[in-house]
DNA sequence: CTGGACCGGAATGCTTCGTTCCGTTAGTCT
DNA sequence: AGACTAACGGAACGAAGCATTCCGGTCCAG
């Protein structure tokens, strides 16, 4: 009953989860491992890695979107709430809990894009942005902050990285705690300089290098 | 007169200066770099390179004793202001400005440490804390913040970078604000989760990986 | 004029992968 | 029971990337 499937298909099936799991982990962890490493991680040869992805592109693109699809869910979830503040303190830990910009920005470059993952994408800034703005015009975030800002903000709690991924979560709370309370307008002394990244610059990482 | 030395001697010994810029400009931008990046990012050959450094990890471990050492100048700079707030303010800037992180912490672990850089980082912790902690005492620091959050603070803002290196100094200038911003007592509004990183994890970036 | 310090850059040998190949196993079907 | 074959494990293969070495040239110094 909880494999309706039986014997060795059962199996496959079962694989077919393991085998992207491991891929998340390994990934998320060391964003060039080599496909053997997650092989090795998932318990399996590689070549049941190669009998249901093409290459390790296709692989790294299927990750991809599902980071997406993570992120948006994390919007999803946010927006249940009611205090728009409330709404964006949820959407960013969430998508930080989940470590989902390491399954997109940094896996994003090493493959060519699909038009779906564009699609995810595009959905995904959109999200993003409502709930960052719904909080700024709440009077809950400073004014000279923009959306963009918050994909920084990502990439640098993210980069809060040690080997135990347990205490990595720890830590990121505790700096993501620091930059949420950095972003309400009670904390600024000042005017923040430059502008902000423009949607181009953040695009530029989609496009693969070399 | 701008060269003592003449012809051929003044060449090598203006080579000297070069091929260290440039090695700086390439492994910071990309710590991986292979040697030849930074034989003609300098104009030169390779074996330019190798008739002054015995190997990649010789380059690599003069690249970061000489990050250590601009940690401490940018200590001795923001000494000789009064304030302890004004202090912590200059140094942070200071660090972030010259990217000395990426010359250190983002190099270590690719060679095996000598000595000399052992007491240079010792040397460098011990400022950074006397610096930090004088501008808790005097109260321009949120008290549930410890001198290794510092580290951290330098990691996450280091994590903004673009392709254009312009760009990303005024980024990093733009969330740099922004976290000293949080750094100050006043903006905290509940208190930090988690413990501070120990020394030991933050020293356990130094031992050779694999 | 000439020896040798300095160089540029090709050649070398090694390591690290992505991908393919082949023999094996264990459900499945008659 | 006796093939048949989907699904594997993992070694083998070939391509790439790179640190390091080597082999002529070049151009002062003496």
């Amino acid at each position: 009953m909880t494999t309706p499937l039986s014997g060795r298909r059962a199996q496959a099936a079962r694989n077919d989860e393991v085998i992207l799991e491991a891929a998340r982990t390994v990934f998320m962890r060391t964003p060039d491992a080599p496909i053997a490493a997650v092989a090795q991680e998932a318990g399996v040869g590689v070549s049941a890695l190669y009998r249901r992805y093409a290459g390790k592109e296709d692989l790294l693109a299927t990750l991809c979107a599902d980071g997406l699809r993570r992120f948006i869910q994390a919007a999803d979830e946010a927006e249940r709430l009611d205090d728009p503040a409330a709404q964006l303190d949820a959407f960013v830990r969430g998508v930080i809990a989940q470590d989902v910009h390491s399954l997109t920005v940094h896996l994003a470059g090493t493959f060519t894009p699909t038009p779906e993952l564009g699609e995810l994408s595009a959905e995904a800034t959109a999200r993003g942005d409502a709930i960052f703005r719904r909080a700024q015009d709440a009077g809950a975030v400073r004014a000279d902050l923009e959306t963009t800002d918050l994909a920084m903000v990502f990439e640098q709690v993210t980069a809060v990285r040690l080997d135990d991924p347990a205490r990595t979560a720890v830590l990121r709370d505790r700096y993501l705690t620091l930059l949420l309370d950095a972003l309400r307008p009670q904390a600024a002394t000042g005017t923040l300089p430059g502008p902000a990244p423009t949607g181009a610059e953040l695009g530029a990482r989609w496009v693969p290098r070399r």
